[in-house]
This record gives structure tokens, C-alpha cells and sequence, in this order.
DNA sequence: TCCGAAAGGCCGGTCACCATACCTTTGGCT
DNA sequence: AGCCAAAGGTATGGTGACCGGCCTTTCGGA
């Protein structure tokens, strides 16, 4: 019984896990190319890490391509215009302490990240869908759904992780939030290793539109249904080549 | 949109951290009066934390009357045999950094940790039933519910937390358990601050029983409604006492 | 009776991280 | 033209946590 609770209390060390969340940000969509991030000063107090570690995080980002620092009054912290797809040089850094981290996953590993992935999404979907949505939040989830339609293949995962970021704030339980980005972000690392199929997008989009209406119309159990199905392909998709 | 996800990194320092999660350990009832826990050595690599820190811990909570460490061969650290029910003199340790913590909260959150709470244990109780258990496991989950139901009122709140964590750990899924402890956790929290009756818990040990029974019976969509029953009454119950 | 293994108890050096303060650049406003 | 605010850039001292080693206590078995 005594196991999964006596778990590690934190993830390496300050600077690691600040350039994780902040590659997380940006690959889950929260923040696009070209959007400005907050301060330093006030990023470093929200994320809970002196400025000096936050800063060394920033710059290793920039070197890798994600972010630019301009200085000056109305200066600040970018995404880049077009994000690097596989981090270059980023891996030397980041896996420098936990060594065996772009090994292959084992099936238990996989099936866990799945399995809590579908409790959290279907979870959230059905508190959203069961919400009286105020108009900004249906307006959000219509943009978020119409942006990942009209997606190309290498911005795909970034807007599709998106779409259910935002669905997932729209549950109305803001502690459900990081969970769903966490569990995604699991998730994102092992479709990282398959192809991206033209066939799968046009089936997501398909799908994601199903959901979006469910919700929107307040259709509980459809939207959970829709979700499922969705996740379920992902799953599929996992299964079949990480053998 | 990118809000929820730069929140702090790692919350207080890592004696908090470790003080915290032993004493979780012990109030959901993954380790009981008298049990043994890993040896310093172990536990410290365990939690990722110097063993320096983790003595330091152990030596709080001991103060706290929670553990006692024998010396020697066929020593170590034990949980007391009844354990104190308010941690005495812990919180002028514990709430140094973070002041104000034992004050009382807002609906919001109390909405939101149930939320997160229901989204958890349901996902969890629904995989739980719909997987053909071994032996094994069906003998734990049977043993849990004997020990809830026949429990006194001082000790209900950490066996029914056990009972309810062993479900998480049946569903086959190994990273939800921190999730599932976390989150009840913080309900149990709240559960503090309102009185415990009797009536309450000869019902709520009805509802244990018929959920067990649905998990064993492998019937996920009844043991999903039990649960979902189970939870709205601890929600009415904190939503009536805090307004 | 003695010994050794396994556990808790105890330093001293080192480094990552933090807090604080100050400097430099930039661009709008007066 | 000049000033000022807001941002990034830099430097320094303080400290909490980690590491490694060592000591002390206790018990079972040779």
C-alpha cells in the first residue's frame, strides 16, 4: 500500500523544472509564437524561482530557439515566429541529470499516461458541458476549435493541445487545469514519436467539432461520448506503434 | 489562457514538502499506528530529499506525537500507536512560511477541491470496476472496507481515506494515486472544520459497501453511481456547514 | 561471548538557489 | 531635446539543502 505516496518530493532542481514548465506553456499553446510572456520580475514571482534561475531558463530557451529577449521599455520576453519542432541542442541540457529520458517508454508507462489522460478529459468535459457557459467562454472555445481546424501538420499538436487546455478551463475547477496540462504534456511526449498522419488530422477535426457542439449545447453525456471516441483513437494510435 | 499554467514551481521548502507529505501518509491511512516506515536511508531516496532534511521531518513529527524512532538493530521509525488528532504544536512549524493557512475558505475553492475530488475517484472507481482484478487485490479491497466499516469515530476519517485510496490503487493506473491522495487531502481539510456524526458515517458505510460490491461485481457503471452518490452527500455536507 | 549488520544520530564542506541592489537599454511623452 | 518609466542585464552576499563520511546503539547468530 505504502508505495505510490512515499514518491519524489520535487523534479530536479529549480532551473530544469522552470524550463519545463515554460517549454510546456508554449507546446501545450497557451502562449504563441509571437506573444509577449510576462515580466521577468513578475514571471519569477508567479512561477515561485528567483529571477536569476528564471533567467538562466529564458536563455537556455532563447539559445534553443523558443524565445527572444528584447530590452528597452516595451521590450520583454517573445515566442519565437516559428517555433523549433524538436528542441535542438535543448536535450543536452535539460537530460544532463536524469539520464534515461528519450529512451523508449515501457507498455505499463504508456498505458498509465492514457489511462489518467481519459479520467482527466473525460472528467472535465462532463463538468463543462454540464455549465451554463458565459458568452467570452463559448467565444474562446469556438476560436480555439477554429484555429486547430485550419491547422498545418507541424502546428497541429500545439492548437489540438490547446482546444483541450481550454476546454479543460471551462470545467470551472481551476486546480483541473495543470492536471489536464500535465497529463498532456505525458501524453505529447510519446506522440512525439509517431508519424502525424493527414488521415488522423482530418478525423481529430471531425471529432474535436463533435465535442465543441456537445458542449456548447449542453449535452453532458454527448460530449463525454464524442471525448471518448477521440481519446480512444489517440490511444489506438499509441498502441499500435509503440508496440 | 496563460494563467493556470505558470503557477509556483514547488510549494515552501523541502522540509515543509517532507513534513507534509509523511504526515499525508499517515492521515490517509497508507501507513496505521504501530507500522514501520522505510529505514532514513531508503525513505530519503525515496522522496528525492537528503536525509538531513527527512530527519528533520521525522524529528518534527515525532515532537508532534505522530512518530517514534527506536535506535539499533531491528530499529526505525514507527508511527505512534494512537495518534494525535490535531497535530499540537505542529502548525507553529508548519505555517512559518505560508501564513494564512489555517484560515477559513472561500467557496470557490471549496467548490473547486470537490470538483477535482469527483473528476478523480470517479475516473478512478470506473477503471477500478471495469478491470478483472486478481485474487489479491479483491482480498485488499475487501479488507479495507471491513476495517472502515467497523471503525470508531476518531479513526473513520483515515480509514475511510484508505479505502478509498486502495480503490485508486485498483485501477490499474499507478500515477492517479498521488492525484487521488492529493485530492482528498485537501477535502479532508475541510472535513476537519465540521463536526462528524454518527448518522453520517452508518451511511456512508452503506455506500462503501455497495460500491465495493459493484467494483468485485465488475458492474462499472453502478459502482460509478455509487460513488457519485457518495461524494454529493460529503459535498452537501461541506457545502451546508461552510456557507 | 563476541561480532557484525542494520538502524538512527551527528558533523563540515560545497553549491545551487535566493534576495537585493544597481546598471543599461529602449521608446513614448512632454 | 530631454526625461522617465519599464524592461532586460549584472553583481554580491546569505543560506538552505545536499553529500559523504563517521559514530553510537541495538540485536541476532556464530
Amino acid at each position: 500500500m505504502s508505495d505510490s505516496l512515499l514518491r519524489p518530493i520535487k523534479g530536479g532542481n529549480a532551473f530544469e523544472e522552470t524550463v519545463q514548465r515554460l517549454l510546456q506553456t508554449i507546446r501545450l499553446g497557451a502562449v504563441g509564437p509571437g506573444d509577449r510572456l510576462p515580466s521577468e520580475r513578475e514571471l519569477a514571482v508567479r512561477l515561485g524561482v528567483s529571477r536569476d534561475t528564471l533567467r538562466e531558463a529564458i536563455s537556455a530557451l532563447a539559445d534553443a530557439g523558443f524565445l527572444v529577449s528584447r530590452r528597452g521599455r516595451y521590450g520583454g520576453t517573445f515566442v519565437t515566429d516559428d517555433l523549433p519542432e524538436h528542441a535542438p541542442g535543448l536535450y543536452e541540457v535539460t537530460d544532463a541529470s536524469a539520464a534515461a529520458a528519450p529512451s523508449r517508454l515501457s507498455p505499463d508507462e504508456i498505458a498509465d499516461a492514457l489511462a489518467v489522460r481519459a479520467v482527466l478529459e473525460l472528467g472535465a468535459v462532463r463538468l463543462a458541458a454540464a455549465r451554463a457557459l458565459p458568452a467570452e467562454d463559448r467565444q474562446r472555445l469556438h476560436s480555439a476549435l477554429e484555429e486547430s481546424a485550419g491547422a498545418a501538420s507541424v502546428d497541429y499538436r500545439r492548437l489540438d493541445s490547446r482546444l483541450h487546455l481550454t476546454i479543460a478551463e471551462l470545467a470551472g475547477a481551476p486546480s483541473l487545469v495543470p492536471l489536464v496540462a500535465d497529463a498532456r504534456t505525458r501524453v505529447n511526449l510519446l506522440l512525439d514519436e509517431i508519424p502525424l498522419l493527414a488521415r488522423n488530422i482530418a478525423h481529430s477535426d471531425q471529432q474535436h467539432e463533435r465535442i465543441v457542439r456537445a458542449i456548447l449545447a449542453g449535452r453532458a453525456d454527448e460530449a463525454v461520448a464524442a471525448m471518448q471516441e477521440h481519446l480512444d483513437g489517440t490511444a489506438a494510435l499509441l498502441t499500435g506503434f509503440l508496440t
